[in-house]
Formats: C-alpha cells, sequence, structure tokens
DNA sequence: TTGAAAGCGCTAACAT
DNA sequence: ATGTTAGCGCTTTCAA
C-alpha cells in the first residue's frame, strides 16, 4: 500500500498541516525539512492527486477535442501542447470526435464529467453552445484554428485569408487565369476564410470569380481526389488548382495520379500544409505551411494564464498567426 | 454548485447508502427509485468521479504512452482505442515521448503519478524494467507492436518477420538479386524481426545477405532519406530496394525523388503502412499494410479483460497479428 | 431494502 | 511554525 501524509506525520512525529505546509512550498523549520523529507524518500511518499483533487476541486488534467487524431494538423499541435502540459504537471484527455458534431458534445459532457480543468478544443461544427457548459462552470476554454461566434474565448487562429490569397496570387502572377479550387465545407471557419482569400485575390485581380471553378470537400482524402475528378472534368481549360488542406491535397494528386495528369506542364498545384509529403512528390509541391509549434505555444500560454494567475475576468483574447509558403516546381 | 449525493439524499428523503446502491446497480424499491432518478434530473446530479476515485482506488483513466504521436501507425491505433476506451467511460492520457528511452521511464511515473488503472505502451527502448512499477501496482500494461523480454504482460504484434519474407521474396520472383533494405534501429524489437524476414527470404533463395545492402534508419523521415541516399551511392548495381516503416518509406521517396532516380524502371520498390501515400506515388508504390484496426480492438480486449474480470492471476496472452499487402506499380 | 457512520488522503481554517 | 480538526463526495460495513 501506498505510503500517505499519516504515515509522513507519523514518522516524523510532526502534524499533518505542517506535511502539507511542506508539500505546498509553504514554510518549514529546516531540521523538520530535513525529517520530511527523510521520511519521504524512505517511504516512497508521493502526493494522492485524486484525494488532493477531491479537496481543491482541481484535477491538473486538460481535455483536448479534435476532429480527427488521424490529421496531421491536429496531432502536429497536440503532440506540442501535450509536452508543454506534462512540463506543468498537467495530464491530457484526448477526445477524437471524428469530424461530428454530436460526437463532439459528447466529448464535451465527457472530459465534464471527468472534472478537467480546462478545454482546449478544435471545433467540428459552426456551433459553440455547448461549450458553455464550461465557461458557465468557470473553466477555461481555448479554440484552435476556428473561431465561433457565440462563444466568447480565448482562441489561436492563423490568417487563413491572406494565406489563400497570396498563393491564389503567385498563379495570377504567373499568367493564370482559370484557378480551380478545392474549398473545405461551407460552415468551417477556416474554409470560409479561405474561399474568402481566393475570392480577393481574384477580384482584386479583375476576375470574376465562377461557381465552376469551386468544389468543395470535407476536408478528407477522399473528398480531395472526388473534387480533383469533378473540377477536372468540368474545367476541361482550368490551368491551376489550389488545394486548401492537407488531406484534401493528397486526396487531389491520388486523382491527379489517377488520371495521368501532368504537373505542372498541365497543371499548376499548390496545396497545403504537410511539408514531407510536398518534397515526397514529383514534381516537389508548392504550399502553404502552418505555424503549428507556434499555434500550441500560444494555445498553452493561453490556458495557463487564465488556469493560474487570476485573469478569469479579463478580455478574451484573439491570437492570430501568419501562415508561410514552401515554394516547389508545381507552378509554371 | 454542482449538487452531490447528500442533496439527492435530502430531496428524497432518503439515505445515503440507498442513493449509492441505486447508483451502482443496487436493489431498490420502485418507489424511492423513481424519486430518485427524479431528484437526480431536478439536481442536474452527476457522479463526482474522483470522490469516488479516491473511495475505490479506480480513476477510470487509461494512461498511453507512444513513441510518436506523429508517427501515423500509431495514431491510427490511439484514435481506434480512444474510441473503444471512452464507450466504456475511460479516458486516456496520451504521453508522446519522442522515441526516448529516458522521456518514457519519466511518462511512466508521470502516469502512475495521475494513478491511471492501467497502461498500453509502444515502447521506445528494449528495456522495460520500468514497466514493473506498474505491474507490481497491480494495474495491467498491454504493450503494443514491440515485445520486451524482461516484462511479462500482454502483448499484440504483427507478424513482421513473414511480413518482410513475403515482400522481400516477390522482389526474387521479379527476379531480383541484389536487394537493398532500410531497416530500423537494431535495438527495436520490430526492426529485428523484419530485418530478419529480408534474411530469411534471401538465404531461402540461395543468396547471401550482404552488409552492403542493409542501412539503418531510425524510423523517421530524415533517416529515410539518408539512408536512401547512401544505399543508392554504395550499390550501383542494386536493382530493388525494401524500405521497412512509413516515415523512412516517406524520406526515401523524397531522396529517389531528389536523385532523380526512376522507379521501377531504374529501382524497383516496397514501402510499409499508408496505404493513401502509396496511392499518391508516381508510380502507385507496393507496400506492407499493418491491421491498425485490429490491433487496436485486441488492445482494448486484453486490456478490459485485466481491468474488468478477475483473471489478474492468468497467464499473459501474445497476440499475433498478419500484415497485408498492396500491389502497386513499384515492382518490375 | 434502507440508514447511520466511518473513512479514503488530502487541504485549510483556526488555534496555539 | 506547527498541531488539531473539519470536511471534500463518495463507498461500504454494520445494524435495523
Amino acid at each position: 500500500m501506498a505510503a500517505t501524509m499519516k504515515d509522513i506525520a507519523k514518522m516524523t512525529g510532526l502534524g499533518l498541516a505542517t506535511i502539507s505546509s511542506y508539500l505546498n512550498g509553504g514554510n518549514v523549520r529546516e531540521k523538520n525539512r530535513i525529517k520530511i523529507e527523510e521520511a519521504i524518500k524512505e517511504l516512497h511518499f508521493e502526493v494522492n492527486e485524486v484525494a488532493r483533487g477531491l479537496k481543491t476541486n482541481k484535477t491538473k488534467t486538460i481535455g483536448v477535442i479534435i476532429p480527427e487524431l488521424n490529421m496531421v494538423f491536429c496531432t502536429q499541435i497536440i503532440t506540442e501542447v501535450e509536452d508543454l502540459l506534462r512540463n506543468r504537471g498537467y495530464a491530457m484527455i484526448i477526445c477524437d470526435c471524428r469530424s461530428d458534431e454530436k460526437r463532439e458534445e459528447e466529448a464535451v459532457d465527457f472530459l465534464l464529467h471527468k472534472r478537467v480543468d480546462g478545454l482546449i478544443i478544435m471545433p467540428s461544427g459552426k456551433q459553440g453552445k455547448h461549450l458553455e457548459k464550461f465557461t458557465n462552470a468557470g473553466k477555461p476554454v481555448v479554440l484552435i484554428d476556428r473561431k465561433l461566434k457565440e462563444v466568447e474565448c480565448d482562441c489561436v487562429l492563423v490568417d487563413n485569408e491572406g494565406a489563400v490569397r497570396d498563393a491564389v496570387n503567385r498563379f495570377l502572377v504567373a499568367g493564370h487565369k482559370r484557378i480551380g479550387m478545392i474549398a473545405g465545407p461551407e460552415e468551417i471557419y477556416t474554409a470560409k476564410e479561405r474561399y474568402r482569400g481566393y475570392c480577393m485575390a481574384m477580384e482584386e485581380a479583375g476576375l470574376t470569380v465562377e461557381d465552376r471553378l469551386i468544389v468543395r470537400g470535407d476536408y478528407t482524402i477522399e473528398s480531395g481526389a472526388a473534387a480533383m475528378k469533378r473540377l477536372f472534368s468540368q474545367n476541361p481549360d482550368m490551368t491551376a488548382v489550389f488545394v486548401s488542406n492537407y488531406e484534401m491535397t493528397m486526396g487531389a494528386i491520388i486523382e491527379v495520379n489517377e488520371l495521368g495528369i501532368e504537373i505542372p506542364g498541365q497543371l499548376s498545384f499548390i496545396g497545403f500544409d504537410n511539408l514531407e509529403f510536398a518534397k515526397a512528390n514529383i514534381p516537389k509541391l508548392s504550399i502553404v505551411t502552418q505555424p503549428t509549434k507556434d499555434i500550441a505555444s500560444h494555445v498553452f500560454d493561453l490556458l495557463l494564464r487564465r488556469l493560474e494567475s487570476n485573469v478569469g475576468w479579463e478580455k478574451k483574447q484573439i491570437v492570430k498567426l501568419n501562415t508561410g509558403f514552401v515554394e516547389g516546381k508545381s507552378v509554371k
């Protein structure tokens, strides 16, 4: 059986409060400090976080809800966040909600039930009503990547609009006019922003945005392939295509491969995320990249601030980060 | 403030024990059952798992330690396991140890400290001594993918040897003789097995295994690229290469791209894992695939069995699953 | 079947 | 600075 504070108290002849005080960084007489430390070592004592949690109403555990653990963008962020949190003694409970709003709600309830201290979420739907259960309980929520209108909480975004506007501009500068786009689901924040970036670039160049050149996928590989197929067949005159997330980029490339399209001779191509994949392709793909490490560290900072400083009342913050661009050989 | 059992007791006029009994599936008089259920609904009562955990010494939480959250093979398994666990009310705390043995040990201590009920681990080192802390505490451990000698616990593996033997055989049947291999780190179980598979196939064909045809990587993309480079430069006569995990497959392809090698004309190629990547490549790659879903469900079954049936004493089980093979156009 | 009461291991208020 | 004590919300004897 594991040793408890009581055992330490008995062994040192001190009171419980002294031990507790020692454990929580309080002042203890030098002599006693040594005695306590010896006892702790001898008995292999370790604070029982469960008992402490019952008393303090804190579990030192953070819930994380993401659309898919299988999306590279998600795991890249999660890995970093996990590292940061664990260094601070926080455990991370992950819930993969398979891009499903209903599952997302279930996850929220589950995490609330597990009494996590805070929530990090990349929302799957456009609705954020269920997140109020957290904020109402006084527990901080940090949104990643996707903003939600109704919810007032900290949030870390990237400049999606600017990223795509810039990418499409590169096509325009290279002389392209009929530029296709594989966009994401209408209801998702990033998809809306990226679509807007496309429109801005086109309009600034004096071109009209044509519906036939836009096909929506749902951010999965399969949908990327399907979108590429459709785009290609309904636009024989299209000379360039922009794909707006990694999974669909991969899907589009699979389809390009399937159709025997030659990049960039026949079609210029700009994708999204995952530098490695871009490099593995022949020819190397030009892509928009996202600062996943930066995102993670901002998420962590925002969350910890709410958790460990007294800033619950402070105005919610929105952090917006810049994307990058890596030039390949896929644009002519 | 959240309602407690006491509130329910007060509201219904019943004793605490009755409420507890009801909550834990005990027998309660019909009349009282209804009263309790009404009170629960009215007060939005929810059991406090932390308090329950203190009493029962169970947290309904499972620790998961993996080498890299960024390895597709890992996340594919984790996603499934998470789903299964959560359906059963278990939370999953993930620790990414960056393929580092030291970090792995820290993670073990961390999870023990968090008092998880069990552990799922894909070990990064060859040593498993630190896992005894778990088994000694009577907490079940399930190993994924990599066996450890000193540790006695359930484990789910795939037939690595057979998989590679079969893959190399395909090269042999196609007439190849000088077949390169990008192997994994010597100390890792799967790497050893896969290497052995290579050797078996070669020897069965009456060929000798030549050192110059084997280069080891560490299962990362970069090491895959470096290994490919070395393999190619030191073996001008090599006609085929087998790569033994996904990340190195991607790395090797990046380098193939860099060097301008033509597959399969100049070099035949068989990779590992990630069907999507294999399909996105030109030409489509032939690959060995692993049954990640099956692995996950076996892991779950083994763990839950130890957790919820009284089988702590039962002999440890080893499950070995078969791999698959998907034919592409990368072998000539 | 139900109730009363003890206690899981800790923190925090209060007293010394 | 340290000890005493009362809970945190639950489960679990033991009696009734």
